[in-house]
Formats: C-alpha cells, sequence, structure tokens
DNA sequence: GTTAGCACTCTATAAGAACGAGTGCTAATT
DNA sequence: AATTAGCACTCGTTCTTATAGAGTGCTAAC
C-alpha cells in the first residue's frame, strides 16, 4: 500500500497539471513531462495501480486520469513544497498595512479584499470575537423621551450599540450615578460575564442608592447581551463562479446559496483548530461544496485567537501558493494587531 | 399608431401570460383563453401589428411572442389594475413591525428580508442616509495611550465611531473640557456641516480655552468625515438565481458580480425619485441588468424622504404584486418611522 | 521490469431526419 | 370590410448515425 518513488512522482505531476489546466491527463502527454523518463505504457500501468489505491480516478471508461479526493489529500499532506511568496503577492500583503489603519475590522476586511484579489478564489474572514473583548467603557445617551442608547466599548475599540425602551419614570439623575457604577465595576470585565456580574453583585449596590432601579437595570442589562457571532467578511464572493468546475447552474445556486446563508460557512470555519488547515471536497460535510476545498488560518492577538482567515477555492486550487498566501497574511495580521492592542 | 381595444387586449393576455409561464405564447393558446373571442386567424394579425409597433417580439422567426421592453412599459403605465394584495402577504408586511424594535437599520433589513421571500426576488434597500441626521452626542473614549475612539450619535439614533491617533502630549482634562464644549455648540447640526461649523466658529473658542488644541482638535475633526454612502441591505440574493431566464452561466456571473459590486446597484437606485417606480431591462443602463427590472419606493419621515427599497427581478416580474407590496411596505414603513422619530 | 503495438471504449462534434409549434398569406365566409 | 379556415413554410428540438480523436488495457516482444 505504500507508494513507490515513481509511483509519487506521477501522482504529484498530475495533481499539478491538472490544477493548472483543470483536464484529465494521460499517459501520452505525462511522459513527454521533463521530469518523467519512461514510456506511456509504464505509466498507464502506474496509474492503474494509483486508480486502484484510490488516488487518481477516471471521468470515464477510456480518459485521462484526474486526482481523487485522496490524491489532494496526499498532495498536500506529503508533496508540498514550502513555496516562496512571490515579490509582487509579498507587495499586496504589506499593502493591508501600509495605511495607518486603527480599527480592527477595517484592516480585518481589507485582508479579505486583497486575499480574493491574489487569488482570483472567495475569501472569507471571521472578525474577532467581540465575547472575549473586555468592558472599557458603558454610555446611555437619551434620544426621545422614552428610548436611549446604550453605548458598549471594549478593550480593543469596538463598539457595539443598542437602542432600548425608557421606562418614562425614571430620574435621569439616576441614570448618570447608575452608569457611573456601573462604569465602575464593570470595567476590564469580559463581555461574556458582564450579565451574570450585574445580578450578583451589583445589583444590590444600586438597590441601595438608587430608586426604582429595577426596571432601567433590566433594560440596561438585557441591552448587553451582545451577538454571539463574530461578524463575517466575505472578497470576492463571486471569484469562485469563474472557475471552470462551475459551469453549471446547479453548482452555481447551490454553492451561492451556501456563501449567502452565512451560518453554515460560520460553523464551518470556525470549527477549525489554530494553524493552517485544509478542508478538502466532501471533508467539508456540505453538499455545496463538494468541488471545494477551503483553506483557514488563524490570527491573534499574543497567544489568544482572535478570528480566522479562509480561502474558498475548488478542489482543483493553488494549494502551495494559497498556503503560504495565507500563512504570510495571518503572521503579519497577528503581528500588527499584537502591536496595536497587547501594550495599552 | 394608438392601440386598439382588442390590441390591448391581446397585448394584456400576452404580457400576463408571459409573466407566468415564461414561455413564447401563440396565436392558437391565445384563442383558447376565456377573455378571448376571436379565431386564431384573426389573433396572427393582431399579433402582426403590434409586432410593427414594437410591443411584442419573437424569439425566432416561427416562434410564439413575448413582450418586448415596449410592451412591459405600456403594460406597467397603463394596464396594471391596482391589486389588493392578499391576507397570507398583508400578515408578512404586519410581521415586520410585530416586534418592538427600536433600531431603524433593523427594521429597514427585516424589511429587505421579509420583502425578498415573498417575492422570491432579490430585495434592496438603501438604509436612512445617515447625512442628514443632526448631531445629539459627541463623545471620546481613550483607549491606549496614543488611540482614542470617537463616538457620535445622532438624532435617529444612529451611532458612528472611529478610531483616530490622540497626540501624546495632551492634557486629558482639555479632552474632556473640548468634547463639552463641542458638544454645547454642535448638538443639533447636521452632520454635513459639523467640519465647517467647527472650523469656522468653534476653533476660536477653543484656542481660547485650551493648549494645544489644534492637533486634538484636526483629529476629531478628521474623524467626523462620515461615510457618504448610505448603508445597502440586500434580501435574497440569490433568489434572482432561480428564474428560468438565468440559466446561462455568464448571465449568472455578470448579474452576481454586478450585486457584489454594490457602487453601481446604489447608482442606480438612489437616483429614483419619491414613490414607485419601475425601470425595464435596459432602461436600468446596465448591460449586466438587460433583462432585469428594479422597481423601487421611498419611505420617509414625515416629509423628509429618507431611503429607498427596492426589488430586483426579470423584465418578467410580476408587477402587480411587487408594486402593491411596495407600496404597502414604504406607507407602513414610514409610519412606524414617523411615529417613532417624528416627535421625540 | 519496460516498452511497442493494437484493439477497444468513450466523448465530442457534426450532419441528417422527423416532429411539432407557430407563422404569414390567400381565399372563402360573414 | 372584417373575420376565419386552410395550407405551405420556417425554425427549434430531439433523436439517430457517422466520424475523429484521445486514451486505456492487454499482450507480446525487448
Amino acid at each position: 500500500m505504500l507508494l513507490t518513488d515513481r509511483q509519487v512522482l506521477i501522482l504529484q505531476v498530475i495533481v499539478d497539471d491538472f490544477i493548472r489546466s483543470a483536464q484529465p491527463i494521460g499517459s501520452r502527454s505525462l511522459s513527454k513531462k521533463e521530469e518523467i523518463n519512461f514510456s506511456s505504457a509504464t505509466i498507464r500501468n502506474e496509474m492503474a495501480d494509483l486508480e486502484d489505491m484510490g488516488f487518481i480516478e477516471k471521468t470515464h471508461t477510456s480518459s485521462g486520469r484526474i486526482p481523487s479526493e485522496k490524491g489532494y489529500r496526499f498532495y498536500v499532506d506529503n508533496l508540498l513544497l514550502p513555496q516562496k511568496v512571490n515579490h509582487s503577492d509579498m507587495a499586496a500583503v504589506k499593502s493591508i498595512f501600509a495605511e495607518r489603519i486603527y480599527e480592527l475590522e477595517k484592516i480585518v476586511q481589507k485582508s479579505a479584499k486583497i486575499l480574493s484579489e491574489m487569488t482570483n478564489y472567495t475569501s472569507i474572514v471571521l472578525g474577532p470575537a467581540v465575547k472575549d473583548n473586555r468592558l472599557r467603557k458603558l454610555q446611555i445617551v437619551p434620544l426621545t423621551k422614552d428610548t436611549a442608547i446604550a453605548i458598549i466599548v471594549t478593550d480593543t475599540g469596538h463598539v457595539e450599540n443598542r437602542m432600548f425602551n425608557f421606562p418614562t419614570s425614571v430620574d435621569p439623575s439616576d441614570v448618570e450615578k447608575m452608569v457611573n457604577i456601573l462604569n465602575e465595576r464593570l470595567a476590564g470585565v469580559p463581555l461574556t460575564s458582564l450579565n451574570s456580574k450585574i445580578y450578583k453583585e451589583i445589583a444590590m449596590l444600586l438597590r441601595q442608592h438608587i430608586s426604582s432601579y429595577d426596571t432601567l437595570l433590566h433594560s440596561i442589562a438585557d441591552t448587553l447581551n451582545l451577538p454571539s457571532h463574530e461578524k463575517v467578511f466575505f472578497g470576492g464572493k463571486t471569484n469562485i463562479l469563474s472557475q471552470p468546475e462551475f459551469n453549471d447552474v446547479e453548482k452555481i445556486r447551490s454553492l451561492m446559496n451556501m456563501i449567502e446563508h452565512e451560518d453554515g460557512l460560520y460553523q464551518l470555519i470556525k470549527q477549525n483548530p489554530a494553524g493552517i488547515n485544509v478542508r478538502i471536497g466532501t471533508e467539508n460535510d456540505n453538499s455545496a461544496m463538494e468541488n471545494c476545498s477551503l483553506i483557514t488560518a488563524t490570527y491573534a492577538i499574543g497567544e489568544e485567537k482572535l478570528g480566522t482567515i479562509a480561502v474558498l477555492g475548488p478542489t482543483r486550487m493553488e494549494y502551495s501558493r494559497v498556503i503560504s498566501l495565507l500563512q504570510l497574511i495571518s503572521t503579519d495580521l497577528s503581528k500588527v494587531l499584537t502591536d496595536l492592542y497587547q501594550n495599552k
């Protein structure tokens, strides 16, 4: 079951060629490659063996071969030479960080855009997970006579806001008092624990200082239930449509649907562990993505995993190039973000 | 050049039938409709005239007829009976406003979603134009030692925030002073005039009170340059792909590209005057939308036009139904928003 | 173990035939 | 003068058949 060197060579050439041309490749054209010094008949024998082992397949009885999923998997796991990123790609990546941008979301969004432009695939970036942020500041701005806006600023500079109903009976000075108390007590608390902390530790305190505190507190606490999702950013949503494997209207429909219906993709990307991950075809467990591969990389501030950056392409994707690009972007991104937020 | 009653009737039946079936319709099947009491030969004669006048066309020499753009235009301008919205549609529209939502953006987004679900077309909503809002409150939250976040709240409850570079030399108490002065002077000022107002009227004042005011002021003023665009919300981006006219991969690509590349669509929708507007096929002046029609409706707070809600479908769209739905939603939306924000 | 040779398979493409939906025109009918 | 019946004709669709070309698998020779 172990592959001979020659079989590995043939598999490699097949995968490389198919990634380039999207066409099945036959023994004769293989034999003409300069890496290969044996006759087409020999190649046919080896190919038959490779097919028996499941690394390549035919599209029909007398066609050339294309890599199977197992073939791609072997290729990704064993045959990928760490490739240098070329100059213009390097420049493009650096340009993400060229302008002095301060906002995390903007940087992340720009990464998605540039990544998709470089690869001509679709890029997806999971924004920083807000839920691990800590509260920096809470503010209440009254709007109409019975509504107000609660604004939360986190330690990474993320701003969330929500409008809420404002009990008309409440004394404005009480609101101010309450906001002050909440800020004092809640600064630095992770957003996820805000609610429990409010009810466990602060409610008592407030009761002593503020009349009719409870309706107001409920409104505010309710407001603090933040969106559980990280934001998902896309680049080049339609790029993947120009790949020849998507010449079929039904495939386009199901894939576009999948992309639009963000939730599925979000789950798919989120579950990946730190570092670079490659999921090929059905490994994605999603029928719309049978012909797609998804490569993900995580980025972090210091040691703390922040988000994920991913590329969605056909299974016939340029694994080597995409992986080096992702590696480059994710380390750069981590570096910049760490610089920006680590030492406050 | 004026159409006879019979010609109008025939045109109406052709358009209605084609909207339903997406198939060219011939004289024989027309003659079987109950509205029509003359022979297929008569119909052929009338159809030849209608074709000469440009209201219908053939797909090939011996095919049935389909409406031309001019035909759709005539249909929309003259043959559209104001149609009652049926019960379940009515209920769906009402459900947009069922929950007590306070945020403008959320209501608008939900409208887009429900509209696309009801019609099975793609819906596009231009969010409220922020630039006409007035400043309610400006706040500065320091973040790291050399960055801070400026937060703006408008009178409609819209919150904008931007991170900016914070000159390390500035005295914190000066910042507070400056924010107070700005709030005093700028409350109620339209966002578009903030910058000029700051430099014309307030810079002098600040100079008297605050040392090294100018670097800080510049940072803040710069921050107040808000995005010029209204936000664009979509519903059912891929719905239109399931229309039979998009059975061609090239068409899908160019349309999806157009939709993704928001700017073009934004321009297209924005330029429409108040009320209901129908743009058919090439009237949209956009090659990707040659087979599409766009129906827009505006919504407002009181008399002030706020945004636009639109439906993008094939030229063969259910004009009558979509128009009544848009009419319903836009008036309801205007009503709710007016109630919410008119009397503060 | 490797290679040359050859029969065989399957796809893609083109060309031809048969069918049917629909038209346009002419002549008959109302 | 308007309407209708009748019929030849056009064109798209579908099915069949033929052909060329790419590629395989197997056998026998090297």
